[in-house]
DNA sequence: CTGTTAGCGCTTTCAG
DNA sequence: CTGAAAGCGCTAACAG
């Protein structure tokens, strides 16, 4: 199926561009003129107005924003750092983001690291390169934002938070969220419930790790550390991993995983081994996907609002690129647990 | 908190920015001494070169990005038009791009068009404003696509095809696709194989069904129109309408769900009416997403390489951009018929 | 109200 | 090998 470059409209014409002066020239105005007609601001006869409004039309004008941003202003475009783009949790997040920022009238640059800081920093230095007016960052790493925030340039973390100061960030309270979880077990009458995680390094895990600490501290139910099993960042096999786990620890009751990709692993190998959901092991994820509502049983877990974070980041961004210099703020959601068949009380 | 300039790396200070003119200074040579040290192409004494480069990294320069574009390359961005972020199809898709974009040392700008054509147009706008060095189209409507187009913009269409000549393409064979996962319910003996579309006027929409009906006529079984179901873009309530129609055909033995939005909405609605799965009624989805694979029984489905056509897409559209003039061309991949629980022979 | 003028930061001839 | 100079397209004083 291939087809013919027609003559002009359409291929590869490389038809001189438009540009202000082509249309002055058309008007028989100055550049700057007409770069007022179409800019809004500053005085234009209304009648010479709509000549070049007519003529930018009929031209089919496209202002160049190198030139608006070479002249000073930024580039109106928001760059955004992910993880894994792959992942449903960080497509959400960008959605988001996307919404409030195409909202404002500006574009995204997206730049997936793939959980590579070099990567990251990479995509951080094209940011500045183009001048972002703005940067989301969601991705593990500091130095990335080290790098954006010393040349001035307005950052929002998102979800995570790298600890460099004098930066805005909108989290998701891990802690709380798994607190409840794990306190919803403990409730239940579980006594001992493994976690799951894959890392513990930054703030997501470490806080999720913290709440299920917090949820036995409550409860008054002493912990042990051989319940905890920190998969590592990009496991080879996770599913794996958690088998010799719970080969290893045949006494669990109830398992909590930290995020959506260790609750697959733990859900798969759940279901492979055949093991009674909720009669014989209760499962509770921090994380709310599709999949999880549609299982038999359903999966309880810890709805985060992923979208509307990524939104209020971006919207915070915005606010903060708008002119706000005012003191930083870190802006905490809360999460939500939802109540589903895979958690019941032990030992039935 | 006004611009203090900091002696040096850290602050927040809107610190001047250093530019190629600054380096020259501080190296004690012109401008494009630096600026063809730095770009690598020319001549300059390595001493020299070696002294701008120490100086670009001391000082921390970034190039800028809008002056090299304005003074005629391209921007280096690609532009991403999606049509639902949220769903994990054009999630996929846009993880599939960004990855080859990246690869390449580009970087991409997202556009969710939320299936609004003048949303779209809005986007490749932009997209045209910024010099795009190229653009890849996901959604429907042409009117962008002739936009970009006809100002010589290099696009590439991934999944659909808006009909305009002169622009790449990279599909899924959905016909084959569809084809073979009807044929596969015909081969199990049902008769009465319902489909369940949001559209048919794109497309993907439409070349479902035609596979839909091909493999009926393969199988010389009669088509029924009444058997087709067309919920309609953004349907308010899908599964509600599934639910009607269900009720309305009883003797229906098969579902086939032409995407993986319907098929969420049959999938549900089986579920909440407690049909078996599939020895009541049997189903196959077209597009294979985690959760169909997790549930009970896991769904069979068509899995089109998501990912991978993203990828091909960008990477075609990189190829365009390099400097390939010639014939247009429209790469097909193909789908695979994955064989899960949820078919089985009718009436059991 | 409108035209002139001066760059933004960079690349790229074109002479030294 | 290196420097001077000319813009890319646009905006923003500043005079008319």
């Amino acid at each position: 199926m291939s087809g013919r470059t027609p003559g002009n409209g359409g291929g590869r014409g490389r038809r001189a561009r438009v540009t202000l002066r082509r249309i002055a020239e058309e008007v028989g105005t100055s550049q700057s003129t007409a770069s007022r007609a179409l800019a809004g601001h500053g005085y234009v006869a209304p009648e010479v107005k709509a000549r070049v409004e007519e003529a930018a039309a009929r031209l089919g004008y496209v202002p160049d924003i190198s030139a608006r941003t070479l002249k000073g202003h930024s580039s109106g475009l928001v760059g955004l750092l992910v993880s894994d783009l792959r992942n449903q949790f960080y497509a959400q997040l960008a959605a988001g983001v996307e919404q409030a920022v195409a909202a404002a009238g500006h574009q995204v640059v997206l730049v997936d690291d793939h959980g590579d800081e070099s990567q990251a920093v990479r995509g951080a230095r094209a940011f500045l390169s183009m001048r972002a007016a703005g940067v989301l960052l969601a991705p593990v790493g500091r130095e990335a934002t080290d790098l954006l925030v010393g040349h001035g340039t307005p950052v929002v973390e998102v979800d995570r938070r790298s600890g460099v100061r004098s930066c805005d960030a909108v989290t998701i309270d891990s802690e709380r969220g798994a607190r409840e979880a794990v306190g919803h077990l403990l409730a239940l009458g579980h006594r001992r419930i493994a976690v799951v995680l894959d890392e513990t390094m930054w703030a997501t895990g470490k806080n999720r790790l913290k709440g299920y600490r917090a949820a036995h501290r409550d409860a008054g139910v002493p912990l042990s550390r051989r319940l905890v099993l920190d998969l590592g960042l990009r496991p080879a096999d996770p599913q794996r991993d958690v088998a010799a786990f719970l080969d290893a620890h045949p006494d669990i009751t109830a398992v909590f995983a930290a995020n959506n990709v260790v609750a697959e692993a733990v859900w798969h190998e759940l279901k492979r081994r055949d093991t009674a959901v909720p009669d014989r092991c209760s499962m509770v994820s921090f994380d709310d996907l599709t999949w999880m509502r549609v299982v038999e049983p359903g999966l309880t877990a810890v709805r985060q609002p992923v979208f509307e974070m990524g939104n209020r980041a971006a919207r915070l961004l915005l606010e903060r690129i708008e002119g706000g210099q005012g003191r930083t703020e870190t802006r905490t959601l809360e999460p939500e647990l939802i109540l589903r068949g895979s958690t019941a009380a032990p030992g039935r």
